[in-house]
DNA sequence: AGCCTGACTCGGA
DNA sequence: CTCCGAGCCAGGC
């Protein structure tokens, strides 16, 4: 990676957040000062390879697990997150009304 | 160096 | 409600 400071940033958000709340693509780029770049989220998430970081918290702003190119994951990530007492709808979605992380420092939450 | 791909999101039709 | 297009960037070949 060329600029791993992106990439560094984003971990770093990505693991403040707390036990039992999940965060959206958008809303982790914004807190990590790369407003706009949620895909640049989900590149980076892609490229971690070791569990330093809580990825399993980072879903997409329908509260929905992001189709990967792996389909086990997607069923992993799920089960971890009811781990941690995340409820998953009958669609398998959350409520980010109930779950998202909310942090002072994100103005539009 | 150039081209293609992909864990996204948002607004408009 | 669903579908489409544009913006954005790193990594692999």
């Amino acid at each position: 990676m060329k600029n791993s400071t992106n990439y560094q940033r984003i971990y770093e958000m990505v693991r403040q957040i707390p036990r039992g709340t999940v965060a959206t693509y958008g809303q982790i780029a914004r807190l990590a000062g790369l407003a706009g770049h949620a895909r640049q989220v989900g590149y980076a998430l892609h490229a971690l390879k070791d569990q330093a970081v809580p990825w399993h918290r980072v879903i997409n702003a329908q509260g929905a697990i992001s189709a990967r190119s792996i389909p086990y994951y997607e069923k992993r990530q799920r089960h971890l997150l009811e781990e941690e007492g995340i409820k998953f709808s009958p669609q398998s979605k959350v409520s980010l009304a109930l779950f998202q992380w909310k942090p002072l420092r994100d103005p539009k939450i």
